[in-house]
RNA sequence: GGUCUGUUAGCUCAGCUGGAUAGAGUACUUGCCUCCGAAGCAAGGGGUCACAGGUUCGAAUCCUGUACAGACCGCCA
């Protein structure tokens, strides 16, 4: 139930009424047509544009539409009034019964109440995180993590069957990086001197993989050449890798439905079908690309590659799928693996890329625009730096040397709830200041403690409401009588309630979680202010004494915060609290 | 040189499909615990929405250009 698309459907069945009497013209579009709160809460309930966006292709005045609108409009019984404002927007004042049965509703439906219709089952896939298997999660991957996870729980909770995929990079030479380097650290653990050169992970984190692989093979791979046991070591380091990455996004709560291997596209002609797929579309060909502007020239060679004609969709040059020695490059696989994806059938594909791979946005669109003939939208979202500050100092990290911040630190440090509530109070398109200072010396201006501290105190309310033996039991509320709700400072939180299965669906649309979480802080401020509103006006308190069915109605109310509360830091991956502690 | 992001209050940031007098937090000033948890609330001051054009009934929002900041730009992934 969405009650402003409840009154929209009025006003286009007005609208459309209008039309066959003649009011209108045919064939105009309602599309444009909103019905949403007003900013200032002084213009009334609800607002409409209809009149002022109608004007024009209807060759009227706004005020002509709006005044036969309104003479509508007015003879629906949940409507109370109508009123023209400004150039031609109409304010509508809606019956408190209507605003006080939302209550009811978002307690028999509970997590369901806001849900929606959009997604209609649509199946959508969200590959997010796809961090190389070479090392634990730093906190840029994080970010990732949390957005890409928020973002799929949205689209769940917006009725869409999601998929929460996890490319694993393990094909290309950076695996075999990460073998060179555990086998010096084998090495080291045979007690020789090693050093880590360029083209090495210098990072503690494989200490104990060369310890592990010593006990393992004992000193069998000693005095080898690379031939005997690359592979074998690559094999046994992507694992240990995959299951550390898997225990650290199991900190930050985060479960994948699925890991698609890179490896597994080599050797099974997935790669050449794909390839082949673009080519038998004429956008595969031999070529040499352009030296780009503002390189330098001397360090540019000419050569000839098998390009893909990315340009034909929208990208800006040419890539290329091979490089001049005959093997894949990187983008190849790719290019396989969304082939994959969209035989897979998706209706719907996310990546969230961090901002360092913002090169790659229109080569990928471009690869599943050809794969798909345009059928299947690839909508990219990149998450932004995380800049780390402690003591007001920024941190620096080095992948290559090793000493960078990882998830493990800082969930360590903040836990989880903190850490996905603070990188979500941010657009993904933004860079985040992460300071570990605030998020926990001042923890009290924390945003996640706010709301959870609304859903305590909602909590809390039960419990004294309880123990002076009022029946708060959820069927109890679930009839109690609404229309004592009728103090203005209670209607602003139903509305604010009203709002949450619209935010739902903008959310949903845009593919922007942060605005769940900024809705949950606003309504755990209306929550706060009409707690404190008891103080100074005893009649708003939400629990009264000898009057059981008012308390009644009124903690149904206050359990209804809880309940979308609770469902919105469900979508956020955060858990709702019944106690500060 | 090119591509992509971003630029809104002293600071950190929201701002929906273009809509009414641009909003929060923080900081500053001042009130509120005999009262459901003060981890809270209320009030006040604080703005050339980077700049310049354009589109229209209407622009922080769309378009063009400029400035500044960040990320990226064949043979790494």
């Amino acid at each position: 139930m969405n009650l402003f698309s409840d009154i929209r459907a009025l006003v286009i069945g007005t609208l459309e009424m209008m039309t066959k009497e003649g009011d209108l013209p045919d064939g105009l579009s309602f599309g444009n047509v909103t019905v949403e709160p007003p900013r200032d809460p002084l213009h009334g309930e609800m607002a409409t544009n209809a009149a002022m966006v109608l004007a024009k292709p209807a060759g009227q005045k706004p005020r002509d539409i709006a005044q036969k609108l309104v003479s509508i409009l007015s003879t629906d019984d949940r409507i109370i009034s109508v009123d023209i404002a400004g150039p031609g927007f109409l304010n509508l004042c809606i019956v408190p019964h209507v605003w006080q049965s939302l209550v009811k509703e978002v307690l028999s439906s509970g997590r369901a109440y806001g849900t929606s219709a959009m997604g209609a089952g649509q199946t959508v896939n969200v590959e997010y995180v796809s961090a190389n298997p070479t090392g634990p999660l730093h906190v840029g991957h994080t970010r990732g993590a949390v957005f890409g996870d928020a973002l799929a729980g949205l689209l769940d909770y917006a009725g869409y069957d999601v998929t929460r995929e996890y490319y694993v990079n393990d094909g290309g030479s950076q695996v075999d990086v990460l073998a060179r380097s555990v086998y010096l650290r084998y090495l080291e653990a045979h007690g020789q001197e090693v050093a880590f050169e360029d083209g090495t992970y210098p990072g503690d984190y494989l200490i104990p993989l060369g310890q592990a692989l010593k006990n393992k093979v004992g000193d069998a791979y000693l005095d080898q050449g690379e031939q005997f046991w690359l592979a074998e070591i690559r094999e046994y380091a992507t694992e240990a890798m995959m299951g550390m990455i898997r225990d650290d996004l199991a900190m930050l709560g985060v479960s994948m439905d699925s890991f698609f291997s890179e490896k597994s596209l080599y050797g099974t002609g997935a790669i050449e079908a794909a390839i082949d797929s673009l080519r038998a579309k004429g956008l595969i060909y031999e070529g040499v690309l352009e030296l780009p502007k503002g390189k330098k020239s001397e360090d540019w060679e000419p050569r000839e590659q098998t390009l893909f004609k990315s340009t034909d969709h929208g990208d800006d040059v040419d890539r290329p799928v091979m490089k001049s020695d005959g093997s894949w490059t990187y983008f190849a696989p790719d290019v396989a693996y969304h082939a994959d994806k969209v035989n897979r059938g998706y209706d719907l594909l996310i990546n969230v890329f961090g901002a360092d791979h913002g090169g790659y946005v229109k080569r990928m669109k471009a690869a599943v625009s050809a794969l798909s003939r345009g059928k299947i939208p690839l909508d990219i979202k990149l998450t932004q730096l995380v800049r780390l500050f402690k003591d007001g100092e920024p941190f620096k990290m080095s992948k290559r040397a090793g000493n960078f911040v990882t998830l493990r630190d800082v969930v360590d440090q903040v836990g989880a709830d903190v850490t996905r509530f603070v990188m979500l109070t941010r657009k993904n398109d933004a860079p985040l200041d992460f300071d570990f200072n605030k998020v926990l010396e001042q923890s009290r201006e924390n945003p996640v403690y706010y709301v959870q501290y609304a859903h305590a105190r909602g909590y809390s309310v039960q419990r004294r409401a309880a123990e002076a033996g009022i029946n708060v039991d959820i069927a109890t509320l679930g009839v109690a009588d609404l229309s004592r709700l009728s103090h203005e400072a209670e209607l602003v939180v139903i509305r604010r309630l009203a709002e949450w299965p619209r935010l739902i669906e903008i959310a949903a649309r845009t593919n922007e979680p942060h605005r769940v979480a900024f809705y949950l802080y606003e309504l755990a401020s209306d929550l706060h202010a009409l707690w404190n509103k008891g103080n100074e006006e005893p009649a708003l308190r939400f629990l009264q004494e000898d009057d059981p069915d008012t308390s009644q109605a009124k903690i149904a109310l206050v359990q209804a915060v809880c309940v979308v509360i609770s469902a919105g830091l469900g979508i956020l991956g955060v858990k709702p609290v019944e106690e500060m502690r």
